[in-house]
RNA sequence: GCCGAGAUGGCGGAACUGGCAGACGCGCUGGACUCAAAAUCCAGUGAACCGGAAAGGUUCGUGUGGGUUCGAUUCCCACUCUCGGCACCA
């Protein structure tokens, strides 16, 4: 009788006992790096991670056998608000017991899934060993000015009452709790991720084991766009306005200009007569109840004349400048040039207040922003829009009135968080010597255990007077510390560089190592990281590259985005309380039978709905494939080496053995269709038990039960691997099975005696018919056009012509 | 609006470089076992129709409309819908 239970605990304890899964910085076999997505250890797994475990866990292992020194790491995002929020929400227990004994929950419901991490690896953000290095990130990116404090709006989520990076902003609202997000001026610290912004735009294309859609997001979210730097002169104070612009080919179609509210050029632009004006404008679209109605698509284009006049450098005309809402300030120069025949915004705007419209690129109806030939354009009429591009600028920079520029919508990535759950910012301020950092043999900077972490909206640690004072490592006089801890994403942007040296006292890694194990060779996770997680590891990784710590250039090689698992239509949480938990699971049904039913459900990167008697089914196959397993091995056992040829009935299930398994390796190595693997499995334990069944124990054929059996197992390992472990010792075979080569399949074997084929008669098939496989085309012709079938529905007509597909169809035109 | 992915039985999904659509599983139907049920096992299962039932046969069928081809789920064109991302980025 099959026990999961009594199989899954016995083999999990034999290897943890044997350390098999234990991998090795350094051996004679090639290096393979699989990562899993780290979690935030906030509660406990749902069977969504462990479709994620599962994917990797079997990736990992059917490399082994494939000949791989593979590392195969775990970890835990464990800083950050989650952890923070549920411990307050949880009375007062302090977030770091609470983190701690979610995560000890978390790796007991691992273990017994059988995953195979090498738990000497495990890394933990919050342990000082970690964070230390976090800090020293801090620190290299300070050393090199791409760590800065700056004053300016940001986002505030006043639910988790902190600042928030624009990645974590959707649709305007905080992306953890959904609060509408409020705008703040604070000085706060950032990352200068927008000096990467080139690289990281152009690295896209050199991932081509990414899917399309991630790379298509980044790219989107980088948002680089080329065009020109014009210099507009400004009549009434003969100073310049530079505007950034796309389409420099409409230059001599601007009929007038636009800056947005916020700029600082708006009270020098600003004359005297028009100030009361421009100032009731402001406070009308300041006071506007959402600031994210002023930023929508779809928001009436407003403004107000400031009654001062730009110059055309191109043509010397007069043209008005306004302040108008739809204009960023923090893109590009804040600024536009206007050309409403070209740009629907701008017509919009020249509608409301009746401005000239002037077309310049010929067109049916303005507003047209498409292509096409310049007109009224000075020395560039006649030329196509897209070939007077590059001349238009080249004139520009010919006059001194502009240049090529290049824009990008990213921004720097704002780390600083006034949450009490993190790294702490390693830097001091000094009456005397002002911004310090703390010297890299200082850290870590220790987070204080007892501290009131409350949220406030300032800092918790700011409240701690232990902690704040301490004195300038330049100067030595007393100074205070820094209070704002750092964004999660920094702790999770450089963890996969840990995995390879997690124990490293004196640096975070040792750069001959990771040079060895990185890039990653599969990266797999949800896509919710496509944009946030993906981007900022990137980042880091360029900068250390830069700083001499590494020599690579992109730290994910392959990214695989698993889809996510629903119950009852929608995401599991724990608010709609339909959360499917894989310790019942395991119980009930064991881990072997989850892990199969999770990639049998559907195209991994696919979503898919958790249906109970989905995972009925594929139990009853695993009862079924032990039940056929306890047919075979007594046979196979007592008549070992008995030899008699096969028969054609016998040959084609050998052919189908042959035929699964290396459809089996090519649905892994391809796009990791594990679906249609476990399929295959099941097919040939239909097939197989089907054989036994269809005559009598002593006149099946061993041999081939034999050759099966040897093959089934080994392959079954990566997916079900406790059951595997326990047929192959049934077999009289030396564990582990996890460590035998991946079987391989036999090309000649796959070769069929006998091919059934369909006779057509125009593309409808009339017959089918079983004929020898090596049969010539004229051969199979004659035999089609002499079946009994045939003649009779050609009924004495003449074919005029006959196609033969070899081993597949006869297709009878008349 | 822009970009990306997709649409196949009652359901999840298969189908190699264009070659017998619906593998595998779920569900359903019938049967065996049982006093009965559950479990298990066996058989059937795209739709409509012809046939006395059976054997068998015909037509239609991969979102819609066209096209290429002896032959299209697969290639081309147009459209509809669904999902995901971005969204006043000049």
């Amino acid at each position: 009788m099959y026990d999961h239970d009594k199989i899954e605990s016995k083999w999990q304890k034999k290897w943890e006992e044997s350390g098999i899964f234990h991998n090795p910085n350094h051996s004679d076999k090639p290096k393979y790096y699989s990562l899993v997505m780290f979690p935030y250890p906030s509660g406990t797994l749902h069977v969504g991670h462990v479709k994620n475990y599962t994917i990797g866990d079997v990736v990992s292992r059917y490399k082994r056998m494939q000949g791989y020194n593979v590392m195969n790491p775990f970890g835990y995002d464990a800083f950050g608000l989650p952890a923070e929020n549920a411990a307050i929400a949880h009375g007062n227990i302090h977030p770091e017991d609470w983190t701690r004994s979610n995560i000890t929950t978390i790796r007991n419901q691992i273990k017994k899934l059988g995953i195979s991490y090498d738990w000497n690896r495990e890394t933990i953000t919050f342990e000082e060993s970690y964070y230390k290095w976090t800090q020293w990130i801090f620190l290299k990116l300070y050393e090199k000015g791409l760590a800065y404090k700056k004053s300016g709006p940001v986002n505030w989520c006043p639910s988790c009452k902190t600042v928030l990076a624009n990645e974590q902003v959707v649709d305007g609202k905080c992306e953890r709790c959904g609060t509408p997000v409020a705008i703040k001026q604070l000085d706060q610290w950032y990352f200068k991720i927008t000096d990467y912004a080139e690289e990281l735009d152009t690295f896209i294309d050199k991932l081509t084991g990414w899917p399309e859609n991630v790379k298509t997001m980044q790219k989107n979210w980088i948002g680089k766009s080329t065009g020109a730097e014009v210099n507009f002169k400004i009549k009434e104070t003969g100073k310049t306005l530079k505007i950034f612009t796309t389409r420099p080919d409409t230059l001599w179609g601007v009929t007038f200009m636009a800056i947005a509210p916020e700029s600082p050029l708006l009270s020098e632009l600003t004359s005297i007569s028009k100030q009361r004006e421009v100032e009731g404008f402001l406070t009308r679209i300041n006071s506007t109840e959402n600031r994210f109605e002023r930023f929508s698509t779809d928001a009436p284009k407003e403004g107000v004349f400031l009654g001062t006049h730009a110059i055309n450098p191109v043509n010397g005309e007069e043209i008005p400048i306004y302040v108008a809402n739809y204009i960023l300030y923090e893109y590009g120069t804040g600024a536009i040039m206007a050309v409403p025949a070209h740009d629907t915004r701008d017509y919009a705007f020249a509608k409301k207040y009746s401005l000239p419209i002037r077309e310049v690129v010929a067109c049916d109806q303005p507003p047209y922003a498409g292509e096409g030939m310049l007109k009224d354009s000075g020395p560039f009429t006649g030329t196509k829009s897209n070939e007077a591009m590059d001349k238009i600028i080249e004139y520009l920079e010919e006059r001194k009135i502009g240049k090529r520029a290049v824009n990008y919508k990213l921004r720097d990535w704002l780390i600083s968080r006034q949450r009490y759950w993190g790294a702490p910012i390693p830097v001091v301020y000094c009456d005397k010597c002002g911004i310090v950092p703390v010297p890299g043999k200082n850290l870590p900077v220790k987070l204080p255990r007892d501290v009131k972490f409350d949220p406030t909206g300032k800092s918790p640690l700011s409240y701690d007077e232990n902690f704040l004072h301490t004195t300038c490592p330049k100067c030595g006089e007393p100074a205070i510390r820094e209070s704002d801890t750092m964004d999660t994403f920094v702790d999770s942007s450089w963890y996969y560089l840990r995995y390879v040296n997690p124990k490293e006292r004196e640096k975070p890694f040792i750069k001959s190592d990771v040079d060895e194990w990185l890039p990653v060779d599969q990266y797999i996770g949800g896509v919710e990281h496509a944009i946030l997680h993906l981007l900022y590891s990137r980042f880091i990784t360029k900068v250390l590259r830069d700083g001499g710590y590494l020599s690579f250039d992109e730290p994910f090689k392959n990214l695989f985005t698993q889809g996510m698992i629903y119950k009852d239509g929608a995401k599991m949480s724990k608010s709609k309380g339909n959360i499917v938990s894989p310790d019942e699971m395991v119980e009930k049904y064991g881990a072997d039978t989850l892990r199969l039913y999770i990639l049998f459900m559907g195209p991994p990167e696919k979503d898919a709905e958790w249906l109970e008697s989905g995972i009925e089914g594929v139990y009853r196959f695993v009862f079924k494939l032990w039940g056929l397993f306890e047919n075979i091995l007594p046979l196979t056992k007592s008549n070992h080496g008995m030899k008699r040829d096969l028969s054609d009935e016998e040959y084609e299930i050998r052919r189908k053995l042959h035929m699964i398994l290396k459809k089996i390796t090519n649905d892994i190595e391809g796009a990791f269709r594990f679906n249609t693997v476990v399929s295959g499995f099941m097919e040939l334990v239909n097939i197989f038990s089907d054989y036994v069944k269809s005559m009598p124990a002593d006149r099946l054929n061993v041999e081939l039960l034999d050759e099966f059996s040897h093959k089934f197992v080994p392959a079954l390992s990566p997916f079900a691997p406790h059951v595997a472990e326990e047929l192959w010792e049934m077999m009289d075979e030396k564990p582990f099975v996890t460590n035998v080569n991946w079987p391989s399949y036999d090309e000649d074997a796959i070769k069929p005696r006998k091919i059934e084929i369909a006779l057509m008669i125009n593309g409808k098939v009339r017959s089918k018919i079983v004929i020898d496989a090596d049969l010539s085309e004229d051969e199979i012709r004659q035999i089609a056009l002499n079946n009994d079938k045939i003649k009779s529905t050609l009924n004495g007509k003449n074919p005029k012509k006959v196609f033969v597909a070899a081993g597949n169809v006869v297709n009878i035109v008349t």
